[in-house]
DNA sequence: TCTTGATCTCAACTTAGCTTGAGGTTGTAC
DNA sequence: GTACAACCTCAAGCTAAGTTGAGATCAAGA
């Protein structure tokens, strides 16, 4: 049975588009987990072509590396995930692009009350709010888009 | 008149809610030019309070630092912006949110068809599209959701 | 005048998500 | 049995958008 054969992380990458450099990175942030041949090479399963497309879907939603790591956290490595896994995750992601279309549409509203009225003064204008800022993570203003 | 006398740094930083050194940044990227005192010191104009506000909705937009300056290169530093330079750019504004929710809205439309079938397969998958990923600028995998 | 807070420059550090390079090993095809 | 592509590790570099710190100078009130 070929199918069940290991990958090597040339196949890997050539399956799913992404450069070797990134696998080996998406392995160190603990998103795939290979087993070593016995000359110390990794090999993947089959089932990791499944992992990194899934990671490569959920960034395309903005998540980061971590948040995706969360995700696949209980997607036993090994076994091939099962439709009640993907449809728990494609579930979550649901919520996550529905807020950040919410989060668009909002800030839509507040520009169209702008159009035409030259405001942006920090004092009138509703699209400038301080109060957002406030207490963000890490240095400088975040893109409140992401998440 | 009090209010046609420049600000300092550290004014400009009161009134915008922007760190001191996040203002130099700014400088340093063009999106500002204050003149300088006769010790050396910035000096802003009032007008550079609106820039700055401009600076920090456009970001919550998502628009990089490159892109803000792109919009603002036609503002002419030293005249008060006009209401008709404001409508210009805000309508430039609501294209790229629209643009952005017309994007999201598609994604969702693609997991809505994934959800339950848990086909998360390179061959079949909506949602996954490498075509999608194929000549982005720079290193890695890009948020697509990012213009 | 003196002191103190605000400012100055310049360089180095931060996080995310990788890439690139150096120098060395593995595996496979001929 | 050897060539050579593919693989290995580790360190350093990259971009964005700033922050932090050192050491020096400016400005303004008492």
């Amino acid at each position: 049975m070929p199918e069940t054969k290991a990958l090597t992380i040339g196949a890997l990458a050539a399956r799913t588009g992404l450069s070797v450099s990134a696998i080996r990175f998406y392995e160190e942030k603990g998103l795939v987990e290979p087993f070593r041949s016995s000359g110390g090479q990794r090999r993947f399963l089959r089932s990791d072509i499944r992992r990194l497309s899934f990671v490569l879907i959920a960034q395309q939603l903005g998540l980061t590396i971590g948040e995706i790591e969360r995700q696949l956290a209980d997607l036993p490595h090994g076994r091939t995930p099962t439709q009640a896994d993907w449809t728990r995750i494609s579930k979550a992601m649901r919520k996550v692009i529905d807020a950040r279309i919410a989060e668009l549409e909002r800030t839509r509203d507040r520009l169209d009350g702008c159009i035409g009225c030259g405001c942006l003064s920090l004092k009138k204008c509703q699209l400038y709010n301080p109060e957002d800022r406030i207490g963000l993570k890490g240095p400088g203003p975040r893109l409140v888009l992401e998440d």
